[in-house]
DNA sequence: TATGAATGAGTGTTCATTCAT
DNA sequence: AATGAATGAACACTCATTCAT
């Protein structure tokens, strides 16, 4: 891909590197992958960071933005609409963001000088640990409108939508077969039953 | 590590290979490595594998097997205890199996040589899937003792469970600080208590 | 360091490049280096000079010349104080000189561009074989003052006195250790005593 | 070169290295050029060698030795034959060997991992330290057989001596023209006079 | 069958030099 | 003239794989 003029060349490259990143994940790239997809001199990039970790971790902090940005809006208000509906539309959220940055970020965790370039930048506005603090937010507010048992632990329940995005999201990248891109629809409606109503048998609970 | 004459050559690379992934994970594993592990010389793996690939493929699939023979016996029993403790056993048990699994797992998804050749091996008796299989048979053996709701679906809570414990581990795996080997206990009892009774209202259920 | 407007950039390049290989020697030296100890553009060098050993052979040149610089004034003038402690002056004197000059001028045995665009430059007025025509030509007038013995060589006396400097400076130079600043006191002494008597036994001349 | 079997390859690319350092100097040789002039694959050395500086330090040591070997016998012996004639061919010797060595050697003050893998080499039994020591211990033998002043400093004698070498040497290769291999004749007979009488008119002593 | 030396393409990185502005 | 971003060949070094023994 040629580079358009408006935009520096250091931009250029995140850019190009994020793509990579999109489509490849971070393990197994290389300077020269980079620079082919930008279209520019194998050694340009020394020009603008100090190491390849040091674009790497720019790309992936630009990725996760730019798919954070994609999603916004999507956010269901308190006491709007059902709380059934509302924890679907969270986890089809969830969902979306881990499938976008999981595939870049499963090849990070054997990387430890890409992590520690990642932990200098500034920290990100959403990202993994954003969905979780929204959706236990969310929770709160629901449980200021009564709509949300005052017993339940909105952390906990943050923790299982986003670990069920890991479980999905992971399963189909172990799966050479690649697998269907969504989820079996009922499948997701059981998760959101689960986490409104537990398993135990209704009770004097 | 000398090799013992009871085993073929086939079997002491894997065994080798298998105890460097779970020392060091799939990335940065060179077939030196793993000879000198093996204490055999560089190009014998040759003489049995097809490639590296096939050879850590068979050593994942080991290692697994071994995590999941170490955890034997742990499995509740239906109708025994209560169902809340039950759970924190099965989540126990999930995240000790995650946590020694997932960071060979975790290298793997940028694989596609390594995970192809995983897919060529038979099926994991247990494994991750394993884990989500048998918590669910147990759920649906609680569900016919009246235990656990008839309209609770085992498979989505099965889905909870494991991907908590991908969370957990991914997190920790992906902050270079490190972070604490144990989950927080409140936390694990929170995220039992929701699988158990949900995050809804107390109701006419 | 700045430009003061007084010099032209030509000049300041110069300087700059002379500052660095006294400090660092000519080896490892590279044109970001210098334009940066020069506080100007990369590519400026090459508007001044055809390349990067053009630039280097005249900051060499201009090294060994402000070396000489600061040395003047220190020679020894023919029937003044004692032939003995004059050549320890001119020893000092050539030992010093050597000590600016060497570390610049050993790495350069293996630049043959470097070493060509030398010789391009105009003789230097002293330098290396400076200090030697200087030391034969105050021997000479002390040969006609009958403080030099007729038959001796200068040429040799000086070939010598310069010889030593190289060997004691080249020493310290390949020694990883260091070794003190300044040669033995015991041995210069003993080097002037060499120089002015012989081995020989004292006998009939 | 290609290999002829007699030998390991290890001893081959030492060979093939000292080769280069002898024609080329240590400066500017990469692992390509002394891979191609052993006739073997790029990568070759590092099955036999730490890096790059411990195959230079094991090929500038092997080259100071063969130097040496063919330089044995040629030391006068104690009483034997004239003073000056001895000291022309110690001359002739340290010249030779300095000839041979010091290109190489030049280009070293540099290189401090170089310098520092040498240092770790044994000690060269001769090399420059060893015609300095051996050509004193001949003079501290001459000195006993009253063939040289009691009065004289062998050391310091030898510094003189291994000093010119390094001026008759370096010179040379300073020298872009080249210059004649030999050093004139006359100078050196004039070398060894002023080493043997200095340069002080007889007197009473 | 086991060895381990040899291979050579590939890695991240450097740096003298060019050239549009 | 001066800039400094871009170039791309070169560097030291790694490692999966081969093959003569």
């Amino acid at each position: 891909m040629l580079r358009d003029g408006g935009q520096s060349l250091r931009e250029h490259l995140i850019a190009a590197a994020a793509r990579l990143l999109d489509r490849r994940g971070a393990a197994g790239l290389t300077v020269r992958d980079v620079a082919r997809e930008a279209g520019v001199a194998d050694g340009v990039l020394y020009n603008h960071f100090a190491d390849k970790e040091e674009l790497l971790a720019h790309a992936l902090h630009a990725h996760i933005r730019a798919v954070e940005a994609a999603l916004a809006g999507a956010v269901p208000q308190p006491g709007e609409g059902s709380l059934a509906g509302n924890l679907r539309v969270w986890l089809d959220r969830s969902l979306a963001l881990h499938a976008a940055i999981l595939p870049a970020l499963a090849g990070l965790t054997t990387q430890p000088k890409l992590l520690a370039r990642l932990a200098e930048l500034p920290a990100l506005p959403g990202g993994d640990p954003g969905v979780r603090a929204e959706f236990a937010d969310y929770l709160r507010a629901e449980q200021r409108l009564g709509r949300v048992a005052p017993t339940a632990d909105p952390r906990a329940a943050a923790t299982l939508l986003v670990g069920v995005c890991h479980d999905l999201v992971l399963s189909r990248l172990l799966d050479p077969a690649g697998g269907p891109p969504q989820p079996d629809p009922e499948l997701v409606a059981a998760l959101v039953d689960t986490l409104l109503r537990g398993v135990a048998p209704a009770g004097p609970g």
